[in-house]
DNA sequence: GAGACACCTGAATACTTGTTCAGATATTCT
DNA sequence: AGAATATCTGAACAAGTATTCAGGTGTCTC
């Protein structure tokens, strides 16, 4: 990591103007952070996983099914929400195959893809105690 | 885990009828999961702090930001999006600790609070190459 | 087969969120 | 002091998202 520390930035404009019209940035530093700077598509399917943890109700119906696998109907119940509400995000959590489902007559009991998620969130939650 | 696997659930409908009124649920696996049910307060929390993981140009921000201590132009030339949108995106990266500041002269120099957030997100871009 | 049941789905509404634009603040340089 | 620069901020608009409602599918029981 460079140290541009307290003193003035290294070199004021660069004389030999690049493709950049704007002269006031730093064009060493904005190369090197290009360089590894996450990809549109990278970031874009990622902020879509970070989407669905970020929903209250949908991390309430994790925390749940973590302990257990559960029915829709129980899970309404349990967090006291409409059964289309939880259907809805239940749908959701399946297209990013974070939960799956199983259907027994007409009981559909889901349950989570892998522990990976509930670790996830554990890590988080220790982070917000600071 | 209790096994409720292929038959039938345990109770039609617990002739003692609870305090609910929908009969058709489980009411231990009910009171089981809401036992260990994420409170809803700690539920907004954790989901406010996904929130801001959820957008891809805030992510690109932290992936630059990762590399090197960056300023608000630099950054806005990196990800070649407007000053403004940078600068309201990286106040609410601030308003949860993730990114600090330091002012030098006219400038602002931006940098992660701990590397706890890269982390995290090496840990989603590991989960989402299956 | 008729009816009840558990769940799913699509459309409509209300809410949340990101970006832009215009202007404000603070610092440097002459 | 005045002009230029770097960043911040608030309001307005556009886009995305959650919830509700009404109805649809498949399964079980009588």
């Amino acid at each position: 990591m460079p140290d541009r520390s307290t003193q003035a930035p290294p070199q004021k404009a660069a004389l030999e103007a690049p493709i950049c019209e704007v002269s006031h940035i730093h064009p060493d530093s904005v190369k090197n952070a290009q360089a590894h700077l996450l990809s549109t598509s990278q970031a874009q399917q990622m902020a879509e996983f970070f989407s669905l943890l970020a929903d209250p109700n949908r991390l309430r119906l994790l925390s749940a099914l973590a302990i257990q696998e559960l029915c829709v109907c129980d899970l309404a119940a349990t967090l006291e929400m409409g059964e289309s509400a939880v259907s809805h995000q239940l749908r959701l959590l399946r297209s990013m195959r974070i939960v799956k489902y199983r259907k027994v007559g007409r009981n559909a009991y889901y349950s989570l893809m892998d522990q990976h998620v509930v670790s996830l969130y554990q890590e988080v939650a220790e982070h917000l105690k600071e």
